[in-house]
RNA sequence: GGGACGGUGGCGGAAUUGGUAGACGCGCUGGAUUUAGGAUCCAGUACCUAUGCGUGUGCGGGUUCGAGUCCCGCCCGUCCCACCA
């Protein structure tokens, strides 16, 4: 082998040879376990950027790591290419997103295999191509036809900047995910995808995600939001309409004193229509601020409506108040307000000089509402509630719960955060929803053999979808009545694409359905790596459409993801990178600079992956030097001849190292394959590298034979990590086959064992000495040859020996005190 | 306000089940080699009032023969959610 290291020409030429080969591609294997890795795929904004690295670095050693372990592995890659951003650039350009994103696509995929990932390429796929997004179009004919999509007039989030609507998901701090304009509401006519009739499945299976972290889980489960209570109707005097609220507290109900509606409640719009100052009020709180922060500072603040609610179960009348801190899209829009038991309304009780009514106290105490200064809102146990007195707060709950059945004023209900998925879009960039409007008919859905109603290429001038000044586009005919009709112009929110595209790459090429027989063998995706930001919006959507799939007969899999990885961000100078802050390391210089290699090894040597990862120059060096020094070595170990078989019998100095080398792989390959801590699975290669160095010289047969050995489980140590070096050193130490079909190293279990350990001997638990005693010493022998040490003897002097704790293998502690 | 995760040398980080704190790397110091610089190699590197029964994992307590790790009470940081009834 060549003497000096030479990326470059050594990582093309590796590059080449798997491209030749394509050594990535698997198929289907019935009598083979199967394994399947997916990384979160890009979206084409042009070049990668650190952070796809990292992700698709992390994801590539899995995948070549259960390569190595005998699994048949699935590692696609694609595009997640409909969105805005591919919009703007084409009107900055005067060219079409599809010509912008087709291009972008091309560049990252030459910088994708400039990194040697070894993904399946023949699998490949963009959101974009009609051949993918027809059976998206498909699904939702489906879903339409189950009543899982449906079509309502509601208030939605309206970005002015984006021009479109957005998810609940997709509104940040009252915000707009992408660009941060603050949101506006608007009325406009939307289609749904109803992931609520799912939000218990989605909830409680998040129990058996095991192979999920915690932090996503807990993400999810707040975003879901289901709480338990009762929904109870109040009476309105001379009103037909009744009011309806929603509480997780019936238990409080005797301690109602008023109720309070969001200013956007009929109720509150309906009495503005004849009062100037609940007009006013409600027309000063639609424009309140929804940004965070400023929520929680704002005072609460109301206005007395005209109407009186009848307690359901006193008869008294309670006055009704609209209040800026009652949120119309939660629950009915309106609440009870128990000032004794609830924070909120104990402070707009306390500002409108409303009563405080404690109803329930802590047990064997009581509350003086003369004296309050907050709210209880612990459980505890009623009083002055007619027959509920003496009950607790659990008991009372059910009690009150059915009386209030039994009068017909409520039921036990549900309720959740979680809202349907609003997935219309008001952009061109997208794939169109199927669907037909007929002034006779309402919404047609195009029928299935028109699919796909294809997205035509058009060129962008300005903000708004093209699509709806294109009768080319929208002029059809009503597939039921024959009638002339108009096709919907809006598109689907990007996020259903990437909902299912890890199912597609089972089945890329199949035109009859969705995904064919192939999703039974690749799916669930066995480990999915990504980052953090997607815990509540892909995560949530793959989850949903995973199930809306399994219960169409798709798929099998409950859930689409076992287990689930999210890596760290990447930081430079103590920042996360970003182009505003002018702090942005690119990775294809790092690679001209130092070779695809090096940048993987840094980038899994420098924190775990779930971790942060603060980007060093210096490091990166410290890498590139690694594996310099790894290659020299392996140069001059080859340079001297073959390697000899391991001889039966080796000199102490050669077992020793044998035995070091044997406990680094353990430890590398545990890190590897339990663990994921591939930082610390780097620092043993090192260890070994540094500890094998100091030999490679020797021409000691037996040494040369452990040295020999060493390197070779080095290599493939590192073959996931640095596939290119560890491919050419393999060769280089005279192996037949490549590296990408080598066995993962095993530790031998007879290098493992040793004839005598050291012990460290402590007393009164610090460190005074250490001895050496045969490995198989019982606790006796040891804990006397502990006593007769003459250090210990010096540190126990008279004091009596107490005790002594023997920890096999590890330490002795004479305890004299 | 609720939740999650974290706080260890000059820096990134290690310590997996309560058992030698600081692996590995960076940086730094000294030396070798070199015309010089760089590269490479060797040695050292937690701290200190240092001839030590010394101190040390954010702070204060506790359990234990033994605590970075477990328990109680605080402080600080990052992220997520948030007038959710």
């Amino acid at each position: 082998m060549e003497r000096d290291y030479n990326p470059h020409e050594l990582e093309r030429a590796v590059q080449q040879s798997w491209e030749a080969e394509d050594a990535f591609a698997v198929g289907e294997e019935l009598d083979r376990q199967k394994f399947y890795c997916l990384s979160m795929f890009p979206y084409p904004s042009g070049r990668l950027h650190m952070g796809h690295v990292r992700n698709y670095t992390i994801g590539d050693v899995i995948a070549r790591y259960q390569r190595m372990e005998g699994y048949n592995v699935l590692q696609p890659m694609g595009w997640d290419a409909f969105g805005l951003p591919a919009e703007n650039a084409a009107i900055e350009r005067g060219t079409s997103p599809a010509a912008w994103t087709r291009a972008n696509i091309a560049e990252m995929k030459t910088q994708l295999k400039r990194l040697g990932f070894g993904y399946d390429w023949n699998r490949e796929l963009a959101t974009c191509d009609p051949d993918y997004y027809k059976w998206e179009q498909w699904v939702f004919l489906r879903l339409l036809k189950e009543g899982l999509a449906y079509r309502k007039k509601a208030p939605v989030n309206w970005c002015p900047n984006d021009q479109t609507v957005l998810a609940n998901e997709q509104v940040v701090d009252g915000a707009c995910w992408r660009c941060d304009t603050p949101v506006e509401r608007r009325e406009i006519d939307q289609w749904f995808l109803a992931i609520t009739e799912y939000a218990d499945e989605l909830l409680d299976e998040l129990g058996n995600l095991a192979g999920w972290p915690d932090e996503v889980r807990a993400m999810q489960r707040n975003w879901i939001g289901r709480s338990r209570g009762v929904q109870v109707r109040f009476a309105v005097a001379g009103a037909e309409q009744e009011l309806s609220v929603f509480t997780t507290r019936p238990d409080t109900l005797m301690g109602v004193t008023y109720l309070a509606v969001a200013p956007e409640h009929p109720l509150a719009q309906a009495s503005a229509e004849s009062n100037a100052d609940v007009a006013a009020f409600v027309e000063r709180m639609s424009n309140r601020a929804t940004a965070e922060g400023e929520l929680e500072a704002q005072e609460k603040e109301g206005i007395r409506l005209a109407a009186e609610a009848i307690h359901p179960l006193s008869g008294e009348r309670l006055p009704v108040y609209a209040a800026n801190f009652v949120l119309m899209a939660y629950g009915e829009g309106a609440v009870m307000a128990v000032p004794a038991h609830d924070q909120r309304d104990f402070e707009f009780a306390t500002k409108y000089d409303l009563p405080i009514r404690p109803v329930v106290v802590p047990e064997g105490g009581d509350l003086d509402p003369g004296s309050m200064t907050e709210a209880f809102t612990e459980p505890g146990v009623l009083k002055d509630s007619e027959a509920f007195s003496g009950l607790t707060s659990a008991g009372a709950f059910e009690a009150i719960a059915d009386k209030l059945k039994a009068l017909g004023r409520g039921e036990r209900r549900t309720n959740y955060r979680l809202r349907d998925w609003g997935v219309s879009r008001q952009r061109y960039w997208g794939a169109p929803i199927p669907v037909i409007h007929c002034d006779a008919c309402g919404a047609v859905p195009v029928p299935e053999a028109d699919l796909p109603v294809v997205l035509p290429e058009m060129e962008l001038r300005e903000a708004a979808s093209p699509l709806k000044q294109s009768p080319e586009f929208y002029r059809t005919t009503c597939p039921e009545c024959g009638g002339a009709a108009e096709r919907e112009t809006d598109t689907f929110d990007t996020f259903v694409e990437s909902s299912w595209y890890f199912a597609r790459y089972t089945s890329p090429d199949s035109d009859a359905a969705m995904v064919d027989e192939r999703a039974g063998y690749w799916l669930p995706v066995d480990q999915y790596v990504g980052g953090v930001e997607h815990a509540v919006l892909h995560l949530l959507y793959a989850r949903f459409v995973n199930k809306l799939m399994r219960d169409t007969g798709l798929i099998a899999s409950d859930e689409p993801f076992t287990r689930l990885l999210t890596q760290g961000m990447v930081l430079y100078g103590g920042a996360k990178m970003s182009k505003s802050k002018g702090n942005v390391v690119d990775p294809q210089e790092m690679i001209d600079r130092f070779g695809a290699d090096t940048v993987r090894l840094f980038i899994l040597f420098a924190a775990p992956p779930e971790q942060a990862l603060e980007w060093s120059d210096e490091g990166v060096q410290g890498a590139h030097r690694f594996l310099n020094r790894l290659w020299r070595l392996t140069a001059d170990f080859a340079e001297a001849g073959p390697v000899p078989a391991l001889p039966a019998e080796l000199a102490e100095e050669a077992a020793d190292l044998r035995h070091q080398v044997h406990a680094l792989i353990q430890r590398a390959s545990d890190d590897v394959r339990r663990r994921y801590h591939f930082n610390t699975a780097v620092a043993a290669t090192m260890e070994i590298t540094n500890a094998l160095g100091k030999q490679v010289g020797s021409d000691d047969r037996g040494m040369r034979a452990v040295v020999g050995e060493g390197l070779s489980a080095v290599v493939r140590l590192l073959s996931p990590m640095t596939p290119h070096l560890a491919n050419a050193l393999w060769q280089g130490l005279g192996h037949t086959g490549t590296v990408e079909h080598a066995a993962w190293p095993e530790p031998d279990p007879t290098a493992l064992q040793r004839e005598s350990v050291d012990l460290v001997v402590q007393v009164n638990g610090k460190n005074r000495d250490e001895i050496r005693v045969p490995a198989d010493a019982d606790e006796a022998a040891v804990r006397e040859q502990a006593l007769t040490s003459e250090r210990v003897r010096e540190f126990v002097g008279d004091t009596p020996v107490r005790k002594v704790v023997v920890v096999p293998g590890k330490l002795v502690n004479v305890v004299a005190k």
